[in-house]
RNA sequence: GGGCAGGUGGCGGAAUGGCAUACGCGUACGGCUCAGGACCGUAUGGUCGCAAGACCGUGAGGGUUCAAGUCCCUCCCUGCCCACCA
């Protein structure tokens, strides 16, 4: 044992390592993987805003450490990485600082792949891709004008926050909680304007259906937190007519009864329906008051439309609903009945046909709505058996149908099917299934992302840009200011152009595409990331896709990994892709947290992965990272653990020292080691198929504490466990493994070589140690061979003193013999502890 | 309000229904040292006990079982996501 101690010079060796794998291309991927034998491995890109933070040292090396495992059992293993690079970020930065969006990112693009290069994750970077890249976005834009042609891709108007005092757009984030403008404290307000939406919602049952192919590689909470979201929901539209009412009957199409149509996943309670509600935005709601009520009508829909969506939420919660009767009646289907018809905020324009039958005795909404404007309440569902009494609130489980005319004494589930059934017959109902999932609005009134490539033109009309024309390039020199319309609308240059049909005068749409865009298709650009023909080949993607393990934050449950999961389906009708799913395995990754809290600059937390990695080295900081949590929970930053792992590396590498250096006699121990080995082994590669890198660790550690036990260091056994111990580190330590397999092999990459397997002679043990139980209790431990029969074993144990002590007195009722791991003794009282 | 995840020593965490606290951090003691905050070793859930050992212990309370951190029921707390979706 050396007594003065260097440590390691991790930074060299570092270096060294990571220009040598630069140098030969080790982690070059081919075009075509040669086998079926293929490991894709992606972590989600990140953003460039500049700095490398903890978050991103902590996903890249999870990838790592799953691509490394991979290549060293034989799969060809591609990891790539790129860079999300278009955002707002970038114009706040442009306004501030007076610097081009571009030239602000690129910066940030350097100084983060140069951090990335110092973490040591092996990624190809022949493959690198930027999205703020002609060559990326052109496809985008392509990508577009396929979605316009098949209809995929259409405009509408749809509100946008608007700061009167900037006269400018602002997006979520630049709106303060208070409603205000982040830049100058007005009050936000909304503005209808022309959007573009991708008709996400024609792939809404795919997107719910392909989750069976999903259930084995995914998290169960995502694939809840997607099913949530997509939200189908099995109902039925129910068509109310209107009462006669002159005026009414004037407006409806020829030969046709005025009506309303509601949608309602419960029919089974439709006897119980009171009035009927209609959202403030609904077409009807204006039209529909008497001429008695049109002044406090119109009133109050100007009220609720001003609102913001959160505040009229808040407004609506609870049992504070406000509303107003139009002073018309609408028919009930079944009974003929006239009901009211009310317009209330807590009814979605959004949802549905905008329209309820309002039932209160079932749903807690209308019940709070019909309490507070003094509307009937009629029970139509009960327990079976229970008589009806008065409802202190709605009754909303399934029951026993009661008041219903002819479906009295039905359960709800078929009435349900009945009643629906029966309005059918009448033309007054139809089933319907409907989704929460609403169209994906692409517009954003920015100037640093893809232009959408359409034009207008004076005599044509709307018109997609000609495919040959692409890409739609961002033009130099905008202004940013921060206020007024976007800084592309006044570059005259690029606004002004031909249209595509007629050639005439036509104007540029000057919206850009929202980033998920850039992040929809990206996966599939990294395999044929040059390819200027098309988005990439058909072959190569075929050869790699899907993704077998994907990494990112759970945040990205409902927003990106369904955009591209949307965009996968997409592509697989434009013949661009085979197979139902981009990613076949997904890990959610926790944050990293110090004090508890997510490191954030606001919260003054934040620890810099640099200082980290210059004071111990990237090997260290992987190490930590991967050992102090499993890698989906929150990990919490600790520079005493950091030390830990450290000194851990220290340890690993004296032990090479020492091994080196000595060359003892073969100890007697050596069976007891490779034991140790080889359990070790088995440990790892187990957990490395299901993410347990801490344990892994752990299972490193207590191989190390053995091989230093070990009393004669330096001999064959020793020298063949380190070699070993060596390839199960090189995932987690690949600079500091690599140099310790120099020193030991002197002769290719560790990472070509092969993963050790588990040796069955040494897993098996010839004497082992049981645990004793008393009713349940251990009172002591036996050792019996490992061959011994559960008749042999049985036998022992009752023979044992202590057991005779224990039980003494009370008859043995029974003893529960589990192999290999305990006996339990079970006497005649045993019931509760009989002491 | 709904959905999901979680609650285990002083701390991070481990545990296919089968010996709770592996591994690490911290702490204490010892060794090595001119010295060390380096390194090596030992101990370390709580209470009682010189000890052997006993009892108690995985958010709270019940249940199933020979056996429960793990399964079931009721409840409390924390985090994340969604939120009047008819």
């Amino acid at each position: 044992m050396a007594n003065t101690e260097t440590p390691v010079p991790f930074s060299q060796l570092e270096r060294k390592w990571q220009k040598r794998w630069e140098e030969t291309g080790l982690f070059r991927a081919s075009e075509i993987p040669s086998s079926s034998k293929k490991f894709y491995c992606l972590v989600m890109f990140p953003y460039p805003s500049g700095k490398a933070h903890m978050g991103h040292l902590r996903n890249y090396t999870i990838g790592d450490v799953l691509s490394r495992y991979r290549k060293m059992t034989g799969y060809e293993v591609l990891q790539p990485i790129g860079w999300d690079a278009f955002g707002l970020p970038a114009e706040n930065a442009a306004i501030k600082n007076k610097v081009e969006p571009e030239t602000w990112t690129r910066q940030n693009i350097a100084a983060m792949r140069s951090s990335f290069k110092s973490w040591g994750i092996g990624y190809d970077w022949s493959r690198e891709i930027a999205t703020c890249d002609p060559d990326y976005y052109r496809w985008n834009q392509w990508f577009f004008i396929q979605f316009y042609k098949k209809g995929l891709a259409y405009r509408k108007k749809s509100p946008v926050n608007f700061c009167p005092g900037c006269q400018t757009v602002l997006a979520n984030e630049q709106v303060t909680p208070q409603q205000t403008c982040w830049r100058c404290d007005s009050q936000v307000v909304f503005k209808d304007l022309e959007q573009w939406f991708i008709k996400i919602t024609a792939y809404s049952e795919g997107l719910l259906q392909d989750h069976a192919h999903l259930a084995q590689g995914w998290p169960e909470q995502v694939l809840t937190m997607q099913k949530n979201w997509i939200g189908r929901s099995e109902g039925a539209e129910i068509e109310f007519d209107i009462a006669d009412s002159e005026p009414l009957t004037a407006a409806a199409p020829e030969g046709k009864k005025p009506s309303l149509t509601v949608f309602t996943t419960r029919p089974d309670t439709l006897y119980g329906a009171t009035f009927l509600v209609l959202a403030p935005e609904h077409p009807l709601a204006v039209s529909i008051a008497v001429p008695e009520k049109k002044a406090e009508v119109e009133n109050f829909i100007r009220d609720s439309r001003r609102l913001t969506p959160l505040q009229r939420r808040t407004e609506a919660a609870g049992g504070s609903k406000k509303g107003v009767f139009t002073g018309f009646y609408a028919i009930h289907p079944l009974t003929s009945e006239k009901i009211p018809i009310w317009i209330s905020n807590y009814v979605l324009m959004e949802y549905g046909t905008g329209a309820i039958m309002a039932v209160p005795a079932h749903d807690q909404r209308d019940f709070d709505f019909a309490k507070m404007h003094h509307l009937p309440i009629r029970q139509v569902i009960g327990k079976a058996g229970a008589p009806p009494q008065e409802l202190r609130e709605a009754f909303e489980e399934p029951g026993i149908l009661m008041n219903s005319g002819n479906f009295d004494g039905h359960s709800s589930e078929n009435a349900k099917h009945k009643i629906v059934q029966h309005l059918e017959k009448i033309e007054k109902a139809k089933p319907v299934i409907r989704y929460r999932l609403k169209d994906w609005l692409i517009s954003r009134q920015r100037a640093w992302g893809t232009p959408i490539p359409m034009v207008t033109c004076e005599s044509c009309g709307l018109q997609p840009v000609s495919e040959k024309d692409l890409p739609i390039l961002l033009p130099k020199g905008a202004q940013y200011t921060g206020q007024g319309e976007s800084p592309l609308k006044k570059v005259v240059e690029f606004v002004r152009t031909t249209c595509p049909r007629c050639g005439g005068t036509a104007e540029r749409e000057t919206d850009t595409m929202d980033t998920f865009v850039d992040s929809s298709w990206y996966y599939a650009r990294y395999l044929d990331p040059h390819n200027a023909e098309k988005p990439f080949s058909f072959e190569k993607a075929q050869a790699w896709l899907p993704v077998d393990q994907y990494i990112g934050g759970i945040e990205h449950a409902c927003g990106h990994l369904i955009y591209s999961r949307f965009f996968h389906k997409a592509m697989k009708d434009l013949n661009l892709a085979k197979g139902p799913e981009p990613f076949a395995r997904l890990l959610s990754q926790g944050m990293v947290t110090l004090g508890g809290s997510a490191m954030s600059k606001s919260k003054g937390n934040v620890v810099d992965p640099k200082e980290i990695i210059d004071q111990y080295g990237a090997d260290t900081a992987r190490l930590f990272i991967l050992f102090a949590a499993p890698p989906e929970q929150s990990l919490e930053w600790s520079e005493e653990g950091v030390e830990g792992a450290w000194r851990f590396l220290n340890r690993v590498w004296r032990l090479m020292e020492q091994i080196l250096n000595n060359s003892p006699q073969e100890s007697s121990h050596s069976r007891d080691l490779l034991c140790k080995l080889h359990q070790a082994i088995q440990e790892i590669s187990r957990d490395m198929t299901r993410f347990g890198f801490n344990t892994a660790i752990a299972e490193l550690h207590k191989l190390v504490n053995t091989l230093y036990a070990y009393p004669s260091l330096g001999d064959a056994t020793s020298r063949q466990t380190l070699r070993s111990l060596t390839l199960l580190l090189a995932p987690f330590a690949p600079h500091l493994a690599e140099e310790i397999w120099e020193k030991l092999e002197n002769r290719r990459s560790v990472f070509l070589e092969t993963w050790p397997t588990p040796d069955p002679q040494y897993l098996v043990q010839e004497e082992i140690e049981m645990a004793v139980q008393i009713n349940g209790k251990v009172r002591t431990h036996i050792k019996i061979p490992a061959a011994a029969s559960e008749e042999e074993v049985q036998k022992k144990v009752l023979a044992l003193e202590k057991v005779r002590d224990w039980a003494s007195g009370h008859p043995i009722r029974k003893v529960v013999v589990v192999p290999h791991r305990l006996v339990n003794v079970v006497t005649g009282n045993s019931k509760g502890s009989e002491q």
